[in-house]
DNA sequence: TCAACTTTGTGCATGCATTCACAAGGGCCT
DNA sequence: AGGCCCTTGTGAATGCATGCACAAAGTTGA
């Protein structure tokens, strides 16, 4: 068999997945208004209704679906239900991925006990402190592993994904021993840039930066009305 | 004086701030870089110093940093200090902006108690919850108030930014009652779209979501050995 | 059966972001 | 003083994402 890409005529059944990286950050969105639709007892829905409901623009929505396959049906819509469980394969949640959270000091325990893991398609297998005194607290229905202890549990619970929620200093550490013992996803909300090797996917939630993007928008505002008063004036002048 | 845009050639001192909003999110991890460096008694940083420290490109950098003005020495670098005060101006952080948390749960209580908001240029200005059971405690310092109470806290404060802490149910709820009290800038943790009238800035942090990103990709991976093999297998073929 | 209506799927144009590559500029050493 | 070396700042090219606009396709009603 010739390569489908370069031979596109035969009927070859999908050419190869390429989902843009914009994509894949949206489809979590329409997963959740999906849910919504469906305990509201919708059982198909446009491209326009959706986007309403993820906040983004109808076209978008569109080409977005559009990449996991042709599933909607013109002049109706598409069916919620199986639209469900497309992006769920999609986006790997049929299986039960195994999490450990690393470091359960305020944001930890939050991160333990936030139901919305559970719901989707995660397990919390493991949480770990460098804290001998909080080894053996049970936080949720799990009990707090030693950071010596990383490989075995890890091993022992099938983790892929890890979560770090340690102070910035020791998160590099954490972050290298939790890739030696097999983890092959990181999740990061220590403030600080940590280096994976190839292979590992890293992503970083950084709730001062958040903080900051907001306060530039926030000081642009405040000195918004002069500046657009000075460019209407430059505008009429020249 | 006729519009710098049009007549380049004229010294004025700048045109008109458009800072691409890629770049914003990017200072940030600069200004944390440079304060790193700052500490370490270094004075002076090239931008492949910068980049390897923010994690990113050399290049990016630069590009990133002369959208604020040229600020750096050919031959030499970046002066650390002038940087940080330079990033901090441009970001707002030289005043210090009053937050308000709303939604004292688990995650209210970690974001209350983060260090990180108060070093950086924020003030925790206000803790509002719902249950009144818990209006009157302390957290960090600072008394939770009922949420009816929410118009005279956020305006006796001078609260400008909002965080969103709360279910999922009663966000979009919270977040209008923000905005009456006059807050134009909303960080928004529960799971859930929310919309707000233009002039309001919004940005969202979903927990749930990235680790749905992470799983997309861990399932790629797993899929990845046979999928390159047969790739390998039609370019040979073909 | 046919026409009108609805909604998908996508080609195309536009704009934004990234990265390369190099000229311009400044310090340092002889 | 002058040349060498280093680093910035930026034009230009490429790639990615967005959103428009419309043909293709399917449904509904007469």
């Amino acid at each position: 068999m010739t390569a489908a890409k370069q031979a596109p005529s035969a009927a070859t059944p999908r050419v190869r997945r390429g989902i843009p990286d914009a994509t894949v950050a949206r489809l979590p969105v329409y997963l959740r208004a999906l849910h919504s639709l469906a305990e509201a007892g919708t059982s198909t829905v446009s491209s326009d209704a959706l986007a309403a409901a993820a906040g983004v623009n109808s076209a978008k929505v569109r080409k977005d679906l559009s990449y996991l396959g042709s599933y909607g049906t013109r002049g109706v819509g598409y069916d919620v239900a199986y639209l469900v469980h497309q992006i769920s394969r999609e986006l790997g949640l049929t299986q039960r991925w195994a999490v450990a959270i690393v470091g359960i000091g305020n944001l930890g325990h939050a991160l333990a006990k936030y139901g919305g893991f559970a719901t989707r398609g995660f397990r919390i297998a493991a949480l770990i402190d460098a804290d001998r005194s909080r080894v053996g607290e049970w936080v949720n229905g799990v009990a707090v592993s030693h950071v010596d202890d990383m490989a075995e549990v890890v091993a022992e619970g099938g983790v892929s994904i890890g979560v770090i929620a340690t102070p910035a200093g020791v998160a590099q550490d954490v972050c290298d021993r939790l890739v030696a013992a097999g983890v092959t996803s990181i999740l990061n909300f220590a403030p600080t840039v940590l280096t994976v090797p190839a292979g590992v996917d890293l992503r970083k939630v950084d709730l001062s930066i958040e903080l900051q993007i907001l306060s530039f928008h926030e000081q642009r505002k405040a000195t918004e009305g002069a500046a657009t008063l000075l460019e209407a004036v430059e505008a009429v002048v020249s």
